[in-house]
DNA sequence: GATGAATGAGGCTTCATTCAT
DNA sequence: CATGAATGAAGCCTCATTCAT
């Protein structure tokens, strides 16, 4: 294919469809400045299309209801948080288990840091029901990529695959939820991101061999814990 | 729930009746039934007093409002949970480090797995302003009761037990919570327990000596994702 | 109408529009016939945007809060009532203190006996702290041009202006509430009218002159009223 | 009649009596605190009860409703008030008109005076319908009490005593509600006493013989002020 | 399409009054 | 009789949503 100059691969748009871009943009925008400014709990449509300088009627005419709006909000910073992650994934096919290990708990973090308030802000949003199933898609969609780029490390040793990322990831994702929650300062984060490395690369390099460690038999989980352990 | 200025927190009257204490124990189910049946979202006054089998009025005279009972509800959940852990952190004292982080790891899963909805329905009920407090004051005992029991044991060289701490908490706290946000079904409960013993421990026994192990020189935290590790 | 911290008592939407101005003015003329129909006690913010026709949520556009509603009622009705005396004083610089005194008077009472259902509603209204300073500033406002007025007479020879016009707004002003408060009938206020001329042109022709007439030593104001004068 | 020693002419009450007296006594002084310490938006039954020191219940064995309470509470006020000015009539008969005016002017301020805070306090408290029907008894039987007293004179001239004496009392009464609801300290009371002693000995002693003065045709008051009066 | 005034269901809270203890 | 916990009608206010202009 020989190259024909400077090629423009996105469609031009129709000034229309300009003009909607830059409306649901203005949109977007407006509700995650409120959502850091005023929190989920005063986040009110009439707010939101105050800040985005067009009226609560244009609003209803792109999202058919607020929680379509939550939704779409929450779903765009998720997606952005595992684009980051997949991408990672893809760049670190075939690493050793302890580089992809700590390629993901970095990638992860700092797409999180990436924009501190916003992100504090959409962990807010992020609960309640509404947004339930986005966050478990989310969480399949990061399970399923460092799966297959944990497998895909030459020196995979992984008894149970499933389980054993499973825990990665409710940590690094659980974990990180936790520090943004409480201070995500640069002075937490540092010593954060380093322990978080240490202890995902401990987990995956131990967990080579002796993942289903079946060690004694646990105690009941559900029981009052047991003193012998 | 609209800001109010200095609120208060304390219920307006204390229950030293044995009918007062009935009433108020009511309550108090109801709501976390309401929280597991509705969500958050759905948790109004008038629906809890309903439950509860009591009238608003009678709800009032016990929480000023709708925020005092959900602090109050949240309050109770986490004492209990911190307690059973500074339970178990008193029975540990001068084990050696696996066999604290093993004893730490159960308690906390074990004390949330007590009652799978309740924890579930708090969890929600957690997210929000109100009661951020609440929740960073109980990760502080928390992490306060791990730090005080790791110190403690014969075996423990950390080079800085804060930063280590700190991440071994965030990563049960969060990861569990995790594990209850999506589904936590004994099926799901077993395994995660099993690894998340091994991930602490690891980490933990690792953190021996090479605490500040600053290996290489990380990408700065706060800024994008090195595209190279 | 129980107290709310910093008060925002100017309308939320300035109504430049003629819809809004419509809407305002039912709103306004709703409360005057709720305020006479049921009383001060039995004004609603229901009942009113009832009677107005619109619904609540439209008062609460233009109002922020009940309290609003009333201190723009109290206002500009006070506000028509002193313009008027003030017009009155304006048309009457350089008269002659009997005459000035009379011009007074009836510009006072006649600006009450308007709309003698209104008066005494707005009476009613006017009573309690929400409109405390509404009530102040007017008659400030009163006072004010009365002292002008009168200090301009020709023939003014005042000891204390002050004094002298304070008891006689006074008067005047009370008076007029407790005739409009029993029965603001044309038999009554008629013959109220003329004697209160009488009162005030003896008042302040007498007090020419005459004014700081400390006659006799007067018993202690805040004394036991003295048995014998 | 000889005498018999010292007379015991309140007849002794049973102690029940007694009890009651003293809780009616409490539950009237807690009304007035409240009344002025929250006004009477803010007093309600709990509070009155609390601060008199006994229960709801209790209250509602001697006030069958709050109204009852309030409207008890005014009567006592203005009865309080009434019977000084009648004891100051009684005090007063046959003396000339001037000193009879001081004296009904002194005798009404004073009683007033006498504690500034539970008259300011009932004076927010007697606004409202519930109260009107007190209200206007008390003004007729100080205008009756007053009336006679001037008819007493043996220099009374009056041409219509009803008329005269209507706007002497709604003058001394209303004029002292505006000095009351406005401030009633000390630097303001003395003055406007003095004043309103010569407004109304001026107004009174004028009176005499040129009642109806229809003096020449009063100029309109901007209004549609009758032509003819 | 865009606007923003209008809607009204529904949430929170108060407080006069009752009644079992 | 006294108590005070319980009641629930009723008030205030918010905010997602609609629709005439």
């Amino acid at each position: 294919m020989p190259a024909r100059g400077p090629l423009v691969l996105t469609p031009r748009k129709t000034p229309r469809q300009a003009r909607s871009e830059a409306t649901v943009k203005a949109i977007f925008d407006a509700t995650v400045q409120v959502l850091i400014a005023h929190g989920i709990g005063r986040l009110t449509t009439t707010r939101v299309a105050e800040r985005a300088g067009v009226s609560v009627g244009t609003m209803y005419q792109y999202f058919p209801h607020k929680e379509a709006l939550l939704r779409a909000i929450v779903e765009r910073y998720l997606n952005q948080v595992v684009e980051t992650v997949e991408k990672c994934c893809a760049d670190n096919k075939g690493e050793a288990v302890a580089n992809v290990s700590d390629a993901l708990v970095i990638a992860y973090i700092d797409a999180k840091g990436r924009d501190t308030d916003a992100s504090r802000a959409l962990y807010a949003a992020s609960t309640g029901l509404e947004v339930a199933d986005l966050v478990h898609a989310t969480f399949r969609r990061l399970h399923i990529a460092a799966s297959q780029l944990l497998e895909s490390c030459p020196d995979a040793r992984f008894g149970n695959v499933e389980h054993v990322v499973f825990c990665l990831m409710a940590s690094l994702t659980g974990a990180t939820r936790v520090v943004f929650e409480s201070e995500a300062t640069p002075e937490i984060l540092g010593p954060y991101r380093q322990q978080m490395l240490a202890m995902c690369r401990e987990f995956l390099v131990s967990a080579q061999g002796n993942d289903n460690l079946t060690t004694e038999p646990l105690p009941s989980a559900t029981s009052q814990l047991s003193s012998r352990l």
